[in-house]
RNA sequence: AGGCGCGUAGCUCAGUUGGUGAGAGCGCUACCUUGACACGGUAGAGGUCAGCGGUUCAAGUCCGCUCGCGCCUACCA
C-alpha cells in the first residue's frame, strides 16, 4: 500500500525526486511522427552572461503552465530550450575577468580568447538549465540549443548570404551609433536615450569679408569637424550671409554658410546652425543634400585625431572645455546656458555614445518590416494584450535599416571577405580566392549582432535551412512568451525573418508579459539590491508556491509587483492542499472506485454539489489558461481548493468517514472525496507540478499527472440545480453563525431555527443534510416549516425565510442598531428595484433575463424587509 | 513632441462584449488549542470605483475633457 503523507509539506523533499521521473520518462521530448497536433514554444533564450533572473523565473513559469495543460491536453507538446550568445554582454563580462589577471583579448589572440569564451559559455549553459530544472521547467532537453552551436551557425550566414544576394544585406560608410568603450557599433535599439543637464553654447564664427556668424552648439568639440554652417533661405538676418566663407578659427579650412529648410528652424537658438557631417545625423543628411565634406574627428576610443589641430589627442570631454577655452581667448564666447537634453548611451556599460562614423553592415528593413506589419495586422499573428499591436506599428511603420556589424570577437563572423583591389565576395564557405579579380581575400573580422542570430532562432532551433523533420513538423510554433521589453529587438525581427526565409509565421500567438517588480513597485536592480533570487525563492518557499505567486501576479499587461507575504500566503495554499490530502489519505481503503464508475444517480447532494463545482472550475481554469489568463486560473484553483473543497466538502465527509453518519454511503464519499481530489490535482498540475504529483502517488493514483489528460467539463456532473441548493444551505449555515456573532454568543451555544415554506428542494435538501446543517451552525433544534415561535429573530438569506429563537430571548442594543442598518440599506435597494421596474424604459428595453432577475430580487428583499421590521418591532 | 498604459477597500490587484446587490489575497478586529491543516477555523470592519461632463432604460465598464503616475518611441542644434 502507498506510503502516508508525512504530517510536514516539505517541497524540497520530493521536488527533485520528480523532475528526475518526468525527464527520464522521456515525456518532455515529443513523439515524431505523431498524430497529435502539434503544440510548440521555443524558449526566449536567456543570456550565457550569467544567472536566471525572476523575470526568467516569470517566463519560464508561464510557459511551462502552457506547455504542460497542453501536453495533458492531448497536444504533441514541445518546448525547446537554450541559450544566447549575447555577444557583447558576454564578451564583456569575460574582458572583465581577464582583466583581473592582467591580459587584454588583443594580448591573447582572437583565437585563445574564443576559446576562453567558450569555457565560460559550458558553465552559464550548465547553470542556466539546473536553474530552469529547479523550477520544473518542462523543457526537452535532448534538443537543447546554443546560438554558436554549428547548425544555428550555418542558419545564420546563410541567411546573411541570401539577404545579401537579394540586396537585403549591404555595406555602406553610415553614421552609426558607437560606443568609444566597447569600441563597436551598435544599432539604433540599442542606445538607451538619458535626459542629461548638459550646456547650450553660443560662439561666433568670423566670416570672411567682416561680420560674425553665431551658432549654438551642445557639443563644442564637434566644431572641429563642421564644414558648414546652416541659416533658413527665407530668413532675412542672414540672407546676405548665404554664400559667404568663414574662416575656422583652428584648422586650415575654409567653411562656406550654406541656407537649409529641412535643417534650420530659424526660431530655435540664433537661427544659424553648424553643420558637423560626420558626427550628427542631422548634419550628414545635410552634407548630402549640399555635397559637403565629412570630416571625422574622433578616434574610436573618443579622442580628437589629427583633424583636431592642436587638439589632436585629447579626450571628447576635455577637448570641450579646451575649445571652449579657445574660443574664450579669441573672443568668440557669445554666451552659454543649462540645457537639458536627450543623450544616447550605451545600453550595456552605460558611456556616452557618439554618431560615428564608418563602414558598417546594414539590413534593409523596410521591406521586411511590411510583411511583419500585415502579417500582425492581419491577425495571423496574434500579441496579446492586444494594445501592442499600436506600438508595434509604430516601430515597424518608421523603421530605419538597422546596423548589424559588430566590432566584436565573440559571435557569428561575417562571412565577407576582401581582397586588395577592393572586391568584396560574400559565400557560405570561404572562398579560396576572390571571385571578381582571383587575388587573396581576407574575412571580415567582425561579427553579427547578437539580435541577428536571435531573429533567426524559430528556424535555426529546427534546423533550417535543412528540411529537417523538426522544422516540417514544428514551423510554425504556437506561442511566444516573452517580455514586452524586447518586443522590436527580437519578436518583430523574427516575425520578419520567419515571413521571408519560410513564408509562414515563426509563431501564431505572443503573449507579452510585463516586469517584476519588488513589493513596492520599484523595479529590482543590483544597485539598488532589491533583487530577488529565483533559487532562493524556490529554497525558502518552495518551486510551487514561487510559481503559483508569478501566475496568480501575471495580470496581462501589468507589472508584477512581488512581495514575499504573497508568496508566503500561496505556500500556505500549497500546505492546505497536502493539509486536505492528508486527510482524506488516512481514510482510504484501496476500493474507492473512480469518479467515472459511480452511479451518479446514487449520489447524496453534497456529493453532486461537489462536482458541480469542480465542473465549474474545469471550465473556469480551462478558459482562463486558453485566454492567457494565469490570474484567473490561479484564482479558480485557490478557490475551488479552499472554500469548497477544504471549508465544505471535506468537512461534509468527515461525519460519514468518521462513522458518526450513516446518511451516505462512506465508500462513495471516499471515492469522491479521493476523485475530486485526484481531478483537482490534474487541473492544478501545470501550475503546481510538484506537490500535485506527490499527492497523487499517495492517493494511489497510477502514472504520472504530467501525462495524464486534462480535466475536461462532463455534462452529467454539472447538476446545476443541486449546486444552487446546496448554496442556499450554505447561506443558512453562514447566516445562524453570523446572527450568533452578532448577539456575542459564543460559537458553541446552540440556538433553534425554524424555516417557513422552505420549498421541495430545499426543504428535500434540509431533511438530507439535518444532522449536518446542525453541526456546522451548531443547532439545537432545526424545524423545517414548523410554527415560528413568538419572539424569534426572522431574517431570509436569498428566498429562504427563517427565524432564529435566541436562548437569551432578546436583542441587545447594539445588535438591533446593527439589524437597524441591515433594514434600512435593504429599504433603500428596494426602492431602488422597484424604481427600476416602475421604469417602463427598463421593463421594455432590458433583456428579459434580467428583469425577471430584477423582480426575484425584489422578492427577496421584499421578505427580508418585512421579516427584520417584525424582528426589530416586535420587541425582542 | 508623439504614442501607450494606469488611477477600484490600509497594501497589491481582479472586474471579460455596459445588465444593475462592487470582488480576491494580504493586512486589520473579535472569537475559537473543533482529530487534515494555527502556513488553521468562524464571523466582521473597511470603497463618493481619481475628478467633471455626456451617451443609455442601465456606466467601475462606452465617449469627451481635467488632474496625477508610469512606460515606450523621437536627429531639434
Amino acid at each position: 500500500m502507498r506510503a502516508t503523507l508525512p504530517t510536514r509539506f516539505e517541497p524540497a523533499q520530493f521536488e527533485g525526486k520528480w523532475y528526475n521521473r518526468w525527464e527520464t520518462s522521456g515525456a518532455f521530448t515529443p513523439q515524431l511522427p505523431s498524430d497529435k497536433p502539434p503544440f510548440v514554444i521555443l524558449i526566449p533564450p536567456p543570456n550565457v552572461t550569467g544567472k536566471l533572473h525572476i523575470g526568467h523565473a516569470l517566463q519560464f513559469t508561464l510557459q511551462d503552465i502552457m506547455i504542460r495543460f497542453k501536453r495533458m491536453d492531448g497536444y504533441n507538446a514541445l518546448w525547446l530550450p537554450g541559450t544566447d550568445h549575447a555577444g557583447i554582454a558576454t564578451q564583456v563580462m569575460v574582458e572583465r575577468e581577464l582583466a583581473k589577471e592582467g591580459l587584454t583579448r588583443h594580448a591573447l589572440g582572437r583565437e585563445k580568447f574564443l576559446e576562453r569564451m567558450w569555457a565560460w559559455k559550458d558553465q552559464y549553459a550548465t547553470n542556466i538549465s539546473s536553474q530552469a530544472k529547479a523550477l520544473g521547467a518542462s523543457c526537452d532537453w535532448t534538443r537543447e540549443r546554443f546560438t554558436l552551436d554549428p547548425m544555428l551557425s550555418r542558419a545564420v550566414i546563410h541567411a546573411f548570404v541570401r539577404l545579401y544576394q537579394e540586396g537585403l544585406i549591404y555595406r555602406a560608410q553610415r553614421l552609426i551609433n558607437w560606443c568609444p568603450r566597447c569600441l563597436t557599433a551598435l544599432s539604433d535599439l540599442e542606445v538607451v536615450h538619458k535626459e542629461i543637464n548638459g550646456g547650450l553654447w553660443d560662439f561666433a564664427y568670423p566670416v570672411e569679408g567682416g561680420g560674425e556668424i553665431v551658432v549654438s552648439t551642445t557639443r563644442p568639440e564637434t566644431m572641429l569637424g563642421d564644414t558648414a554652417v546652416a541659416v533658413h533661405p527665407e530668413d532675412e538676418r542672414y540672407r546676405a550671409l548665404v554664400g559667404r566663407f568663414i574662416r575656422h578659427p583652428f584648422v586650415d579650412r575654409l567653411i562656406p554658410i550654406i541656407a537649409d529648410a529641412d535643417l534650420v528652424d530659424p526660431a530655435f537658438g540664433t537661427g544659424a546652425v553648424k553643420v558637423t557631417p560626420a558626427h550628427d545625423p542631422n548634419d550628414f543628411a545635410t552634407a548630402e543634400r549640399h555635397h559637403l565634406p565629412k570630416i571625422n574627428i574622433l578616434t574610436e576610443d573618443g579622442r580628437i585625431n589629427e583633424h583636431g589641430g592642436r587638439f589632436a589627442g585629447l579626450d571628447r570631454f576635455a577637448a570641450r572645455r579646451a575649445v571652449l577655452e579657445a574660443l574664450g581667448e579669441l573672443g568668440l564666447r557669445r554666451g552659454e546656458k543649462a540645457h537639458r537634453h536627450a543623450v544616447g548611451h550605451c545600453q550595456r556599460c552605460d558611456t556616452i555614445l557618439e554618431p560615428y562614423l564608418s563602414l558598417q553592415w546594414f539590413v534593409r528593413s523596410k521591406p521586411l518590416a511590411e510583411v511583419a506589419l500585415e502579417a500582425v495586422r492581419k491577425g495571423e499573428v496574434q500579441l496579446h494584450p492586444e494594445f501592442w499591436l499600436a506600438t508595434y506599428e509604430n516601430w515597424l511603420t518608421n523603421i530605419l535599416d538597422w546596423c548589424i556589424s559588430r566590432q566584436l570577437w565573440w559571435g557569428h563572423r561575417i562571412p565577407a571577405y576582401y581582397c586588395a583591389q577592393g572586391h568584396t565576395t560574400v559565400a557560405e564557405t570561404a572562398p579560396g580566392a576572390c571571385l571578381h579579380c582571383g587575388e587573396a581575400v581576407e574575412q571580415d573580422p567582425d561579427v553579427l549582432d547578437t539580435w541577428f542570430s536571435s531573429a533567426l532562432w524559430p528556424l535555426s532551433t529546427l534546423g533550417w535551412p535543412e528540411e529537417t523533420e523538426d522544422l516540417r513538423a514544428f514551423y510554425p510554433t504556437q506561442l511566444l512568451i516573452t517580455g514586452f521589453d524586447i518586443l522590436f529587438f527580437w519578436v518583430a525581427r523574427m516575425i520578419m525573418m520567419g515571413y521571408h526565409f519560410r513564408g509562414r509565421p515563426p509563431f501564431y500567438q505572443v503573449h507579452l508579459t510585463g516586469l517584476v517588480r519588488d513589493a513596492q513597485g520599484q523595479k529590482m536592480s543590483k544597485t539598488k539590491g532589491n533583487v530577488m533570487d529565483p533559487l532562493d525563492l524556490v529554497h525558502t518557499y518552495g518551486a510551487d508556491a514561487v510559481r503559483f505567486t508569478l501566475a496568480a501576479l501575471a495580470s496581462p499587461g501589468r507589472d508584477l509587483p512581488l512581495d514575499p507575504r504573497r508568496m508566503e500566503g500561496y505556500r500556505a495554499f500549497a500546505t492546505k492542499l497536502w493539509n486536505a490530502a492528508r486527510f482524506v489519505q488516512m481514510h482510504l481503503k484501496g476500493d474507492e472506485p473512480t469518479l467515472e464508475e459511480l452511479d451518479l444517480q446514487a449520489m447524496a447532494l453534497p456529493e453532486r454539489w461537489i462536482l458541480a463545482e469542480l465542473s465549474q472550475a474545469v471550465v473556469g481554469v480551462r478558459q482562463a489558461l486558453e485566454g492567457f489568463r494565469f490570474d484567473e486560473a490561479c484564482r479558480c484553483l485557490y478557490q475551488f481548493v479552499w472554500n469548497d473543497y477544504c471549508d465544505w466538502y471535506v468537512e461534509l465527509a468527515k461525519p460519514v468517514l468518521s462513522g458518526s453518519s450513516a446518511a451516505r454511503s462512506p465508500q462513495v464519499v471516499r471515492a469522491v472525496a479521493r476523485g475530486v481530489l485526484l481531478e483537482t490535482l490534474k487541473l492544478l498540475h501545470p501550475i503546481m507540478p510538484f506537490i500535485t504529483e506527490e499527492i497523487a502517488s499517495h492517493l494511489g493514483y497510477e502514472g504520472m499527472l504530467m501525462t495524464s489528460p486534462y480535466p475536461r467539463l462532463r455534462p452529467e456532473w454539472a447538476f446545476v440545480l443541486e449546486r444552487d441548493t446546496f448554496r442556499l444551505v450554505q447561506g443558512l449555515v453562514q447566516a445562524v453563525r453570523s446572527y450568533r456573532h452578532l448577539v456575542g454568543l459564543p460559537p458553541n451555544a446552540p440556538l433553534s431555527v425554524f424555516l417557513e415554506n422552505p420549498g421541495e428542494a430545499l426543504a428535500q435538501a434540509l431533511s438530507e443534510l439535518r444532522s449536518e446543517v446542525m453541526r456546522f451552525a451548531c443547532l439545537a433544534q432545526l424545524e423545517p416549516a414548523g410554527d415560528i415561535p413568538p419572539g424569534a429573530v426572522r431574517d431570509a438569506v436569498g428566498r429562504l425565510r427563517m427565524a432564529i429563537l435566541l436562548p437569551h430571548g432578546a436583542l441587545g442594543e447594539e445588535e438591533r442598531q446593527r439589524l437597524q442598518r441591515e433594514r434600512t440599506t435593504t429599504e433603500q435597494e428596494l426602492a431602488r428595484l422597484r424604481a427600476r421596474l416602475a421604469d417602463g424604459g427598463f421593463v421594455e428595453r432590458a433583456p428579459a433575463e434580467v428583469v425577471e432577475q430584477t423582480r426575484l430580487r425584489e422578492q427577496e428583499l421584499a421578505h427580508r424587509l418585512e421579516l427584520l421590521t417584525e424582528t426589530l418591532g416586535a420587541g425582542v
